[in-house]
DNA sequence: AATGTGACATACC
DNA sequence: TGGTATGCCACAT
């Protein structure tokens, strides 16, 4: 909320408030920001995630369709499919199966 | 200061 | 039904 802070900061909380076996998608995260047209910093803000002391789930942020698109940027590219896998979530195509049922919106949920 | 870039999303052809 | 185009906004150089 407050605005000085980094955009990134407040995306990274959101993501670790993410509840494990759940996933949700970028312009989610945005939207609950108030800068649901700013989906694509979100990403940029996972990118930095690594910069973090904190450690972020990102593994569990993909894309609108519940692809993992950043999987690529991980460790490794299957070390997010094994994470979510690991958190009971099934990947298939590197797509989060029933991403309709996991998704969890933080407009909504964290209401 | 200006330009480039991107782990997205939506619209259009 | 799928690729192309554009918007969008914060960060990096």
């Amino acid at each position: 909320m407050d605005s000085k802070k980094d955009f990134f900061q407040d995306v990274f909380e959101v993501v670790r408030l993410i509840p494990k076996g759940r996933v949700t998608s970028y312009g989610a995260i945005a939207k609950y920001l108030g800068a649901a047209k700013s989906s694509r910093v979100v990403g940029y803000a996972m990118n930095a995630s690594h910069s973090e002391k904190k450690y972020v789930p990102a593994h569990r942020v993909v894309n609108r369709n519940g692809m993992l698109s950043g999987k690529h940027h991980f460790q490794s590219p299957t070390a997010m499919q094994e994470a979510l896998e690991k958190e009971g979530i099934n990947v298939k195509n590197d797509v989060v199966v029933d991403f309709k049922k996991l998704f969890w919106d933080p407009s909504k949920e964290l209401l």
